[in-house]
RNA sequence: GCCCGCUUAGCUCAGUGGUAGAGCACUCGCUUCACACGCGAGGGGUCAGAAGUUCAAGUCUUCUAGCGGGCACCA
């Protein structure tokens, strides 16, 4: 068979999706166990809009892996994949490629035809999308996708919607917003950000009514609100003020009377301890207004442009031209007292970064305070669902439930979920599940639906449920629900994950997940977050082309959920990783005639294993228990270090390299097919192992070996065609597989390894040729590391390069030889007539010696410690004895070197 | 203001009480019949600082410094 020597992801990432798909490999139907455990995730949906970038290929690496490793111990096993509306930013961004291409605004084009400009829009982008998550290898059902605007996702909308409001939950009323004066649209708390911004704070006097020329000063960053002060607040312990309250001021410019009144809320210390109010633009002020039942004075209108009850004078201004103003009418009339820079935090909107007007609005509204108390309670009851990393997202997602507000649900926008409400001639309002229900209620057909979409996280907030058919009581929503884990990203547990656990709670009844996973951020080498304005992202696309997929996701699985610097080094290791896979099957491959994958190791008939079979064995369980238990903890990292070793260090470097001579037997003999087979047997296990975290070579291989099949695959998958995705995966059991831990195999490998280590050391330090052939002495008074070192002769003359090797119980030993003390009292001394400078060798020697002594120094004193020996536990104090007298027969040993070598 | 996280080798990061690790980078030697995206051998860290608990601290506690994050307030 001809492979190439290097690896080439492209050919593999080409060759196998399509394949998988159109076989039905990923839909859970393929599992014809009607007994097996269930495992389903739902995928955080992304936004049609744009492409994938890092944080969903670390998502969905995550969710692959899980899913894959699952799907393979034979879980029936859905991945369920989908997109999102994403009302706002969609919107913008067809808004603004309509303005850019034809130079309309989306009122030009009216309502029915924008929103089918957007549908158009994620019918083209929504491929590219798809395109990026196959590449990704992501094992999601593509047959169950789901689009937040599906007809029957929006039934589920309209069915919390209308329920909601039935319970008095949702509300229609006016209330304090954040209104986007650019989007033209309220938005919730949690779509604005917060900024800090350098600015300044104006002092402003307000002379008091009839008294000679007394003045309140306050201070205040936005002056032109002044305009719509209906009262001046403060604190009534404040004992500046006290005789002031009740007073009436004039608001000049106005020359409106407002009273001064005392409220909890201000706070003395800061300004001059008496505040403006203005009811009408700003939260605190409003929720003041309502406690003193002040009016409330709109100056500021949806554009940001003062209103006519501004005044004439300010009457169109725009919001920053109307402060300019106040503040020059205010220093004409001498009542500016002083002005100083002040940074203060500014609230703009999440999307398009415009300053946000707190604005007085008619909006509909959620009392989420009271679905939050179920989530709230299942954490404090039972701790569900599980966060990872527990710290310190359990603590965040607590203090959020504890802490919730009204959340504002209308958008005036067009793309999204229409509200499910209208109103009558005489603006009666009708919430129901069918224009024709809301007809039945009002008895009239003349009904206008409420112009207003929907917040898009109010779709969201039902994506586990709904997508699996809720209200409907399905097959899939009865299988599936509640999912298994929910993979992530920090920034919207508030937004998206508390939601779900609302609904999931109160329609279901149960957790919307088990676990939460929350991944990392991934950050440029620079440590900044990658965005697109500052063009720093790294595109997966990419990276995938530069080092293939399966590299990637290695990277991506070690990141987990700790924030990191991306680091194209990381990449290019584990490119060279997926090469050394690649040519290590290439060498099993070559040699693989005769033998078979299928029958070879059988892992059982000891009596037909080498050594190195029986350690590669032990260590091959050792891993998968690793492995699998790395990955139940969701600790990835762990897992792919795991992985990685195994494979390189001791399958490459030590196994394949202690059978090297018997698979490569000229003769086709039993012993040579029995040695390739076995180790064709542990290739095709590795491969297994690693699939889940690099599914395209590991198929790529697995299919090429000799002896797969159809046989192969889970029982929960018989019938299926052959692929690696579908075998089981290893597993080890304490309770059947004990056995197959070899220790003794284990420890004699080590000597092995470490004696010739020690050999190849000597070569190097004295520098000699790798040409060139040694002889070996190997003295080992005890029995069984003599027997050892008997039987191993051949691999270790090969690993050495050694023309010949003599074991005994005790040499004689050359004068001019370099030597090295092993354990269990046994030394090797390669002989060196006339190669070797002796000074150089008493230095080598020397420099080793002295690093044994440091070590024995240390352990002694810590021995010599009574307080040790009496408190610490016996295991640990027999093994530090034991690591004493092996260090010490060591020091001997080199000393008795080192005489010899004496001049 | 409140809460939280991080600080380990030049770089990116593992390591939740018992001999300080990996990859990359670095030094030396190798066209050794799977792989130079490789093989072999090396060098490199007072685990941010201080105090404490413990027989034993990178690991637990407290404090300090630097960096980062969340929440509240910001008139």
């Amino acid at each position: 068979m001809e492979i190439p020597k290097t690896y080439d992801p492209k050919q593999a990432e080409e060759s196998h999706y399509a394949r998988w798909e159109s076989a039905g490999c990923f839909k859970p139907e393929t599992n014809r166990d009607a007994s097996a455990p269930v495992y389903s995730i739902a995928i955080p949906p992304p936004n049609v809009t744009g492409s994938l970038h890092m944080g969903h290929a670390l998502q969905h690496t995550i969710m692959d892996v899980l899913a894959r490793y699952k799907r393979m111990q034979g879980f029936r096993t859905l991945w369920l994949p989908g997109f999102d509306h994403a009302g706002i930013s969609t919107q913008i961004m067809v808004e603004r490629q309509l303005k850019k291409e034809q130079g309309l605004t989306r009122h030009d084009l009216g309502r029915e035809k924008f929103v089918e400009r957007v549908w158009e829009w994620n019918r083209q982008y929504g491929g590219e999308i798809r395109m990026q998550m196959r590449r990704e290898g992501a094992s999601v059902d593509w047959s169950r996708e789901r689009f937040t605007l599906d007809e029957k996702l929006t039934r589920a909308v309209r069915e919390f919607f209308v329920r909601c409001y039935e319970e008095g939950l949702i509300y229609h009323g006016d209330g304090m917003i954040n209104w986007c004066p650019k989007d033209q649209t309220a938005l919730s708390d949690l779509e604005v950000e917060k900024e800090s911004q350098a600015g300044k704070l104006y002092y402003l006097q307000y002379p008091l009514k009839g008294d000679g020329g007394r003045r309140v000063t306050v201070a205040t960053t936005r002056p032109e609100t002044m305009l719509g002060d209906t009262a001046v607040a403060v604190n009534p312990d404040d004992e500046r003020y006290g005789d002031l309250l009740g007073a009436t001021l004039e608001l000049p410019l106005m020359g409106r009377e407002i009273p001064v009144v005392a409220d909890e809320f201000v706070d003395p210390a800061f300004g001059t301890g008496a505040v403006k109010v203005t009811p009408a633009h700003d939260p605190n002020d409003y929720a003041m207004g309502q406690r003193h039942n002040l009016p409330q004075v709109k100056v500021i209108d949806p554009h940001a442009r003062m209103t006519t009850e501004a005044g004439a004078e300010f009457e169109g201004l725009d919001r920053y031209a109307a402060r300019e103003l106040v503040v020059q009418k205010f220093e004409e009339l001498g009542l500016l007292e002083k002005v100083v820079d002040y940074e203060f935090s500014i609230t703009k909107c999440g999307r398009c970064r415009t300053v946000i007007e707190p604005l007085i609005s008619t909006q509909w509204f959620l009392k989420q305070a009271e679905l939050g108390r179920a989530p709230l309670e299942l954490m404090r009851e039972r701790r569900e669902p599980r966060f990872v990393p527990e710290t310190p997202y359990e603590k965040v997602y607590i203090n959020w439930l504890e802490n919730l507000h009204d959340w504002t649900l209308s958008r005036q926008l067009w793309w999204g979920h229409r509200i499910p409400a209208w109103y009558d001639e005489e603006g009666r309002v009708y919430v129901a599940r069918t224009e024709e229900e809301a007809r039945r209620q009002a008895g009239t057909d003349k009904l206008t639906q409420d112009p207003d979409v929907l917040d898009t996280w109010f779709s969201s907030a039902l994506w586990p449920i709904s997508t699996l058919g809720w209200p409907d009581e399905t097959e899939d929503l009865k299988t599936f629900y509640p999912t298994s884990v929910l993979v992530t990203a920090r920034d919207i547990i508030f937004l998206w994950v508390s939601r779900m656990m609302m609904t999931g709670v109160k329609f279901r009844g149960e957790r919307a997940f088990d676990d939460v996973y929350i991944t990392g951020t991934i950050f440029d080498k620079h440590g900044q977050r990658m965005s697109k304005t500052k063009q720093n992202g790294i595109d997966p696309l990419d990276v995938f082309d530069k080092y293939g997929v399966d590299a990637t996701r290695l990277v991506l699985a070690s990141v987990g959920s700790t924030d990191t610097r991306w680091n194209d080094n990381q990449v290019e290791s584990y490119r060279n990783f997926a090469n050394k896979i690649w040519n290590a099957a290439r060498f099993c491959l070559m040699n693989s005639e005769g033998a078979n994958a299928a029958t070879g190791i059988g892992w059982a008939h000891d009596k037909d294993l080498s050594l190195a079979d029986r350690w590669i064995r032990s260590r091959f369980f050792k891993t998968t228990r690793a492995v699998s238990q790395a990955i139940e903890n969701y600790q990835f990292y762990e897992a792919v270090q795991t992985l990685y070793h195994f494979f390189w260090d001791d399958f490459c470097d030590w196994y394949i390299e202690l059978t090297k001579a018997e698979v490569t037997l000229a003769e086709d003999t039993p012993a040579r097919r029995g040695a390739r087979s076995r180790l064709l047997t542990v290739l095709e296990q590795s491969l297994r192992l690693l699939h889940p975290f690099m599914p395209y070579i590991t198929e790529e291989l697995w299919l090429r070996l000799p002896g797969v099949g159809a046989e192969m695959l889970h029982d929960a998958y018989r019938g299926a065609e052959p692929t690696i995705m579908l075998t089981s995966y290893p597993r080890f059991s304490e309770k059947f597989d004990y056995k197959k831990i070899d220790e003794q195999a284990e420890s004699d490998v080590q000597a092995l390894i470490e004696l010739i280590s020690r050999v190849r050391n000597i070569r190097s330090e004295l520098g000699i040729k790798p040409g060139e052939a040694v002889s070996l002495l190997i003295s080992a008074p005890e029995e069984q590391s003599r027997a050892l070192f008997e039987t191993q002769t051949a691999q270790i003359a090969r690993l050495t390069r050694a023309s010949d090797t003599s074991v005994g119980a005790q040499l004689s030993v050359p004068r001019a030889s370099a030597r090295a003390a092993l354990g269990n009292g046994a030394e090797v001394a390669v002989p060196l007539e006339g190669l070797i400078d002796f000074a150089q060798e008493r230095a080598r020697l020397g420099k080793e010696q002295d690093k044994l002594r440091g070590e024995a120094e240390r352990l002694e004193k810590q021995l010599s410690n009574p307080q040790f020996v009496e408190r610490a536990p016996e295991e640990k104090v027999s093994e530090l004895r034991q690591r004493v007298a092996d260090i010490a027969q060591r020091i001997v040993a080199i000393e008795q070197m080192l005489e010899a070598l004496a001049e």
